[in-house]
RNA sequence: GCGGGCGUGGUGGAACUGGUAGACACAAGGGACUUAAAAUCCCUCGGCCCUAGGCUGUACGGGUUCGAGUCCCGUCGCCCGCACCA
C-alpha cells in the first residue's frame, strides 16, 4: 500500500451510517451547534452545494483526459491508496495537494492527467479473511467501492474512467507479461537463499521489509530460513542508479541521500591471503574484501563471517565453534541486539601470510561482526583505523599498530587508545608507502598487489562493491499476483507462455489454515509443462506487492491497453511531473520504480529510465492524544469521546459520557492505536469538503506535519462562510466589468493588491507552497472587504472589487472547486471556473511609484521615508538628513557613512 | 557512531539571493450588536521600562558586516535516515 500506513486488518467496512451515527451524537457541543446554525441559516450548504457541481463535473466529463490532446502534457499523480477500508486524514492531505497542483495546471492550459487507482493485493485482506470468512476479493472490492465514493465527495479533479484496482484480473495479467519478458531479458532469476521469515505472517519479507529484525507489516520476530526464491536484477542497475540521482533535481534531497546511502557503493580492493595452515575446504587463499587496504601494514588479524563456508566446515569438527555461530544466529537480524552486542570472535588456529611482508602471519577468526552479504565475507583487521576491529582487539589482545599519523601528530610518541584513527592523515609504519596520503597509498597497494600472481591469480583485484541487493519477490501468500512459472519433472523451470496468460487465481479457496491456500488447493497447481506437455505443477509463489505499484503510473497512460503499456502513450505521458506522497516510501518503492522503468525500458514497454520527475514528500496528519486513568492503566480515548474546555487558556478535558477527567497528552500521528483519529467523511458530512481541503492545506507548509486541530477547522469553516458572503456582497453591489474606467488612488491600489496577490499565489502554487498560497488569499480577502466597506459607489471602485471578488474566486479554485464554482456563478460567470483560464497577471500594477524605505540609524530602524520609486541614491540620501531624527542623532555633524539601498533600506552611521 | 535537518510569540507558522522580525491564522482578553447565545464587526495581543518614547528580543556563546532569523565557528536541545557495510 502506498497510502495508507494505517491498515485496518480487523474487519470489512462497517456500514456507514452507522458509523456516521455514532460519532455524530457523540461529537462535542460546540461542533454540533455549528452544524445547526449551518442548517438554519442556510448562509452557504456546502452538503447541497458540494454534490451539485461534482455532479455536473461529472456529467460533463470535465476531468476525463484525452490522450490525443495536442496541448503540453502535466502528468499529476498521488500515491495510490491501499483499499484498507476508509479513507484516512492523510489521504485527505494528500490527495489535497495533488488536486490543486491539477487544477492549477489544467488552468494553465495543460493537458493534465489526474487518474486514480488502487493498491488492493496484500496480506490486510487475507487477514480479513482468516479473522471474518470475507473472501479477500469480496472484501478488497467493497472496501474500493466504498472509498471511492469517500474520495468522490472530496470533489477530486480525477480522470475516473483511467481507474483499476492491482488485483484486477487485467492488470495481473499484464504484470504476469512483463514477468516473463522481464525474465526472457535475464533480470529474474531462481536462487536459493536465506530468507526472512514472517511466521505470523507465514510469508517472506525483503531485507529492506525488515525493521529492527521485525516484520514491517506484523511486528513479529524474524526468523531465517532456506527457501528457493524469485529474484529481480536490480543489482544490475546498482551504478545507474544511483549515478542518475543527479539528474532528479525536483526530488527532495533527503530522498535522495537515503537512495544512495540504500546503495551503498564502495570501491575498495578484494585481496587473496595465502594459507600457512591447511583451511578445512581445501582453499589455498583466503579472499577478503576492503575498503581500506592502506592500511594493510596494520593488519592484526583476520576475520569471517559466522556464515563463512570456512565457518561452517569448521563447526562441523569444533563444538565451541559451532555453539558460537548458534549464538550469532540467535543474535538475528535484530538491530537492537546487535548494537548492544559485544564484539565477540573464535580463534580458528588458521593462519595466513601477510601480503606484503612474508615474515608476518595472521590469525583467522570468526567474529559476530562481520557480514556474509557484503563482500566476500571475510576481512583483515586493522583495530587501529577502525572502531569495530579495534573493539574486538582490545577484548583478545590482538596488536594494534598505527599507520595513518593525524597532521599534527609525533610518529615516535602517536598511540591508539580506546578509540580508532579514522580520519585523513599521512601514512606511516608502512614501509615502501611511508609518507604517501591515504589515496595514494591505496593506488599504490593496488597496483603492486595485482602484479603478484598467487594460486594462478592476481593477489589482488580492484573492485566496486554495493550494499545493494537483489530484490526478493516471492510470497507465500495468496492474494497477490502469482508467479506464471511451471515446474516440470524434466524440464525443470519452465515459464508460461504468453498465450496461457492469464494465471489467474482461483476463486474457491479457504483461510481455515495458516500459510498460503494455493498450496493446498486440490487441482490449481496442476498443469502442464509449456514445453513437452506432460503433467507439471505451477509455481504457488505470488509477488510481492511493491512490484504491482512499480509500473502502475505507466499503466495509468493508458489502462485499458492489451500489452503492459502503449509504448506511445507511456512515452508521451511519462515521467510523471509531480508525484506526491508519504517519505514512507523514500527507498523502497521509489526505489523499485526506478528499477522497473529501466526494465520496462529494456524490454521495450517504453523509452525512459526515470519514472518521477518532480517528487514532493508530505508531511504526516498528527492530532493530540487523550487518555483515560493514569501511565500504564490508561486507556487512549477518542477525540469523539471527550469534551474540552479553555478557561484563560487553560485546557482541560473530560469524558463526555461520564464526566471523567481526561490527561491530555502529546501530538501524535493520528492512529487507530493511539485512537488519535477524526474521520474524513464525518468532516466532510459537517464542513463540507472545501474546508477540509483548505484546513489541511493552511498553516503547515507542506512537507511538514501538521496538527489536526477542531479550532483550526472551524476557523477554515469560517472563512469558507466568509467569503461567500464577501462574494455575495460583491454581486449585489457591482455589476459585470466594462471597459476600464480612470482609476482614483484606492481603486488603483486595490487593483495592485489583486494583481500582486495573483503573482504571489501563482509563484506559491507552482512550488506547492499551499500554505503561504492560503495566507496570502486571507490577506487579500482582508483587503477587498475594507474596500467594499468604504464604498463601492464610484464606476471605477466598482470595477475594481468586482476584478478582486472575480480574482480572488479563481485564485481560490484549484483549493476550494466547489465554493469557487458556486462564487463564480454568483459573479454571473458563464462556464465551469474548472474549465477557465487562470487570470493573467498585469505586470504593470505590480509596481509602485513611491517605495516606503525603513531609515535604520546604526543599523537600528528609527522611521521611515516615502520616496519616488525611481529616487536616486543621492536624492533619497538627501531627503533622509531632512529628517528631524536623523538630524537629532547627528546633532549637525556629518554622517560617518550612509548606505542606501536602492528600494530596500537606508543606513546611516553615525 | 555516521549522515541529514530543525530550533522564531500562548500555538501553527511568515520573512525573496543578508535589508522594517513576528505577515496570515488559531487561541486568549476587551468592546459593539442581541432578551440571550451563536454568528458577525471593532480593538489589544513577544518581553521589559520612567509608557512622550525607549530598551530588549529569532535555543545559547562568539565572529564577519553599515546591517544577521538568514553567513561562519563553537555549545546545547529536538527530529529523521542509515549502520557491526570492512
Amino acid at each position: 500500500m502506498l497510502t495508507g500506513t494505517e491498515i485496518s486488518g480487523d474487519c470489512p467496512a462497517t456500514p456507514f451510517w452507522f458509523n456516521q451515527h455514532s460519532r455524530r451524537t457523540k461529537r462535542p457541543p460546540k461542533q454540533r451547534e455549528i452544524t445547526a446554525t449551518l442548517m438554519a441559516t442556510e448562509r452557504y450548504n456546502a452538503r447541497d452545494v458540494e454534490a451539485r457541481w461534482q455532479k455536473t463535473w461529472n456529467d460533463k466529463n470535465v476531468f476525463v483526459t484525452n490522450n490525443d490532446d495536442p496541448r503540453e502534457k502535466y502528468y499529476v499523480l498521488e500515491m495510490f491508496p491501499y483499499p484498507s477500508g476508509r479513507i484516512h486524514m492523510g489521504h485527505v492531505r494528500n490527495y489535497a495537494m495533488g488536486d490543486v497542483v491539477a487544477r492549477y495546471k489544467r488552468a494553465k492550459g495543460f493537458n493534465v492527467l489526474h487518474p486514480m487507482g488502487w493498491d488492493a493485493f496484500g496480506m490486510p485482506a487475507e487477514n480479513a479473511a482468516m479473522q471474518n470468512k470475507v473472501h479477500p476479493k469480496d472484501w478488497t472490492y467493497e472496501n474500493i467501492a466504498f472509498m471511492r465514493d469517500q474520495l468522490k465527495i472530496m470533489g477530486l479533479s480525477l480522470d475516473w474512467s483511467r481507474e483499476f484496482a492491482t488485483c484486477d484480473v487485467e492488470y495481473y495479467t499484464q504484470q504476469q507479461r512483463l514477468f516473463l519478458q522481464f525474465l526472457e531479458a535475464g533480470l529474474v532469476y531462481r536462487k536459493n537463499a536465506k530468507v526472512n521469515w514472517d511466521p505470523v505472517d507465514m510469508t517472506v519479507l525483503a531485507n529492506e521489509q525488515v525493521i529492527d529484525g521485525r516484520g514491517w507489516r506484523s511486528g513479529a520476530l524474524v526468523e531465517q530460513r532456506e527457501l528457493t526464491q524469485w529474484f529481480f536484477k536490480i543489482s544490475d542497475y546498482s551504478e545507474d542508479l544511483l549515478e542518475a540521482l543527479d539528474t532528479l533535481d525536483r526530488w527532495p534531497d533527503k530522498v535522495r541521500l537515503m537512495q544512495k546511502n540504500w546503495i551503498g557503493r564502495s570501491e575498495g580492493l578484494r585481496v587473496r591471503f595465502e594459507f600457512t595452515t591447511p583451511a578445512p575446504t581445501g582453499d589455498k587463499v583466503l579472499e577478503i574484501f576492503t575498503t581500506r587496504p592502506d592500511t594493510l601494514f596494520g593488519a592484526s588479524f583476520m576475520g569471517l563471517s559466522p556464515d563463512h563456508p570456512i565457518s561452517a566446515k569448521l563447526a562441523e569438527t569444533n563444538p565451541e565453534l559451532k555453539a558460537f555461530i548458534e549464538e550469532c544466529r540467535r543474535i538475528g537480524t535484530s538491530e537492537e541486539a546487535i548494537e548492544k552486542a559485544e564484539k565477540k570472535g573464535i580463534d580458528t588456529g588458521l593462519r595466513v601470510k601477510h601480503p606484503l611482508d612474508d615474515s608476518i602471519e595472521l590469525p583467522v577468526y570468526v567474529a559476530n561482526f562481520i557480514l556474509m552479504d557484503y563482500g566476500t565475507g571475510a576481512i583483515f583487521a586493522c583495530p587501529a583505523h577502525d572502531q569495530r576491529d579495534l573493539d574486538f582487539a582490545r577484548k583478545y589482545g590482538l596488536p594494534v599498530k598505527p599507520v595513518v599519523l593525524p597532521k599534527d601528530a609525533d610518529p615516535a610518541t602517536f598511540e591508539i587508545g580506546d578509540e580508532a584513527f579514522t580520519d585523513d592523515g599521512a601514512i606511516f609504519n608502512s614501509g615502501f608507502m611511508d609518507g604517501m596520503s591515504i589515496a595514494d597509498a591505496k593506488e599504490a597497494v593496488a597496483k603492486k598487489l595485482e602484479a603478484i600472481t598467487i594460486d594462478g591469480a592476481p593477489q589482488a583485484t580492484r573492485q566496486v562493491n554495493y550494499r545493494l541487493r537483489d530484490w526478493g519477490i516471492s510470497r507465500q501468500r495468496y492474494w497477490g499476483c502469482p508467479i506464471p512459472v511451471i515446474h516440470c519433472d524434466d524440464c525443470g523451470v519452465v515459464p508460461e507462455k504468453d498465450e496461457n496468460l492469464p494465471v489467474q487465481l482461483p476463486d474457491d479457496i479457504n483461510f481455515d489454515k495458516p500459510g498460503n491456500p494455493l498450496d493446498r488447493h486440490p487441482t490449481w497447481r496442476n498443469t502442464t509443462c509449456p514445453k513437452c506437455g506432460k503433467a507439471a505443477r505451477r509455481e504457488t509463489d505470488t509477488m510481492d506487492t511493491f512490484v504491482d505499484s512499480s509500473w502502475y503510473f505507466a499503466r495509468f497512460t493508458e489502462p485499458r491497453c492489451d500489452r503492459p503499456t502503449d509504448p506511445k502513450a507511456a512515452n508521451d505521458w511519462l515521467p510523471v511531473d509531480q508525484y506526491i506522497g508519504g517519505i514512507e516510501h523514500a527507498i523502497l518503492h521509489l526505489l523499485y520504480s526506478r528499477f522497473f522503468t529501466r526494465a520496462m525500458q529494456k524490454v521495450g514497454a517504453l523509452d525512459l529510465k526515470e519514472p518521477f520527475k518532480g517528487l514532493f514528500t508530505q508531511g504526516m496528519v498528527t492530532h493530540e492524544t487523550y487518555r483515560l486513568g493514569d501511565g500504564a492503566n490508561g486507556q487512549w480515548v477518542s477525540p469523539a469521546e471527550i469534551k474540552i474546555e479553555d478557561v484563560d487558556g487553560t485546557r482541560s478535558a473530560t469524558m463526555i459520557s461520564s464526566g471523567e477527567p481526561v490527561t491530555i497528552g502529546s501530538i501524535e500521528k493520528m492512529s487507530k492505536s493511539k485512537k488519535n483519529t477524526v474521520d474524513p467523511t464525518d468532516i466532510i458530512e459537517t464542513y463540507g469538503a472545501d474546508t477540509a481541503r483548505w484546513f489541511m492545506l493552511s498553516d503547515s507548509p507542506p512537507e511538514r506535519d501538521v496538527i489536526w486541530t477542531e479550532e483550526g477547522v472551524q476557523g477554515s469553516w469560517r472563512f469558507v462562510q466568509r467569503v461567500w458572503r464577501l462574494i455575495g456582497d460583491i454581486a449585489e453591489k457591482t455589476g459585470p466589468r466594462g471597459a476600464a474606467p480612470a482609476f482614483s488612488d484606492a481603486a488603483a491600489g486595490l487593483r495592485g493588491a489583486t494583481h500582486k496577490t495573483l503573482a504571489a499565489v501563482s509563484k506559491d502554487l507552482e512550488s506547492l507552497g499551499f500554505n503561504r498560497a492560503v495566507a496570502r488569499i486571507y490577506e487579500f480577502v482582508n483587503q477587498i472587504g475594507k474596500a467594499l466597506h468604504d464604498g463601492v459607489d464610484s464606476p471605477d471602485m466598482a470595477y475594481a472589487v468586482r476584478e478582486a471578488g472575480e480574482y480572488l474566486t479563481q485564485m481560490m479554485a484549484p483549493m476550494m472547486p466547489h465554493l469557487a464554482e458556486e462564487c463564480w456563478q454568483a459573479l454571473g460567470q458563464k462556464g465551469l471556473i474548472s474549465e477557465t483560464a487562470w487570470p493573467a497577471v498585469d505586470e504593470s500594477l505590480l509596481v509602485d511609484d513611491t517605495v516606503t524605505l525603513p531609515i535604520q540609524i546604526n543599523g537600528k530602524k528609527r522611521g521611515e521615508i516615502t520616496v519616488q520609486r525611481d529616487a536616486s541614491k543621492e536624492a533619497v540620501e538627501a531627503a533622509t538628513l531632512q529628517l528631524d531624527f536623523v538630524q537629532r542623532v547627528l546633532e549637525g555633524r556629518a554622517p560617518r557613512k550612509i548606505i542606501v539601498v536602492p528600494q530596500r533600506i537606508v543606513n546611516v552611521v553615525a
